[in-house]
DNA sequence: TCCTTGTATCGATTGATGTCTATATGGCGG
DNA sequence: CCGCCATATAGACATCAATCGATACAAGGA
């Protein structure tokens, strides 16, 4: 039987920005483990590399490089971020390929953006 | 001709969004700490109860009774806000105001929105 | 001046996190 | 089937972070 999988949740953008309303207890300890896992300086640059990366992917081999980090801290920190929701991962032969997911960063930013206060506002 | 973006100038963001170029490890050394500060719920809550509060601003007897913590918890918590410069801080009589500062939290939005998706970033 | 109220700091404790080495797993080629 | 490669997991260790009670500091009023 096949494995389960992971936690790749819908991550349905919970709530309106941070600005517009409190956040209730609940989001926030929905939100706050998303954050946490980007809130990690490696891991950050994980993200970017995949997300800029052509496809909006890389294979692992392609990211332990980049990094002065054991092979297996740089896997813990892909589970880390994967467990979030914020990658998605597949298997293509011997390589692993790890996915970004735009949506949750949008979410986030989403979050984080002024609610009236759109990004750039031309008069 | 696109107007300059608002910048936060003691905050200035870092960088372009995490999706358009990899980060360098200075700028993910950077901007980690925001994440960071922001990655707990209790923060979470406490940012988000000050900046949807009037004037977006909230005196620590705001903040306090809505949490089960002991009041030097909320302290140290606004403390790590205001260390990241997320909030800036303001003494008026015995009382202590937390204001938000939007240009941070837009900064990271900007940092986390997809390069070509929705928002009206400029690059 | 002393007391009271609001907020911050200190020190301790407990649990989480980042990193490593060693080892396991999964696939491919011979 | 065997051995190699790429990646993941396990266990250990050191550091960090969240929380508390006790206490210090700051400001205003008696």
């Amino acid at each position: 039987m096949p494995k389960l999988l992971p936690v790749a949740e819908p991550l349905s953008l919970c709530c309106s920005p941070l600005t517009s309303q409190p956040l209730s207890a609940e989001q926030a300890e929905t939100v706050a483990p998303l954050l946490k896992a980007l809130a990690d300086p490696v891991r950050l640059r994980l993200m970017s590399l995949i997300a800029s990366h052509a496809d909006g992917e890389a294979c692992v081999c392609d990211l332990t490089p980049a990094f002065e980090l054991s092979q297996p801290t740089i896997s813990h920190h892909l589970k880390v971020l994967h467990d979030a929701g914020l990658v998605d991962r597949e298997r293509r032969g011997t390589w692993v390929y790890y996915r970004a997911r735009p949506q949750a960063l949008q979410s986030l930013a989403t979050l984080l953006t002024a609610a009236g206060a759109t990004p750039v506002t031309i008069p």
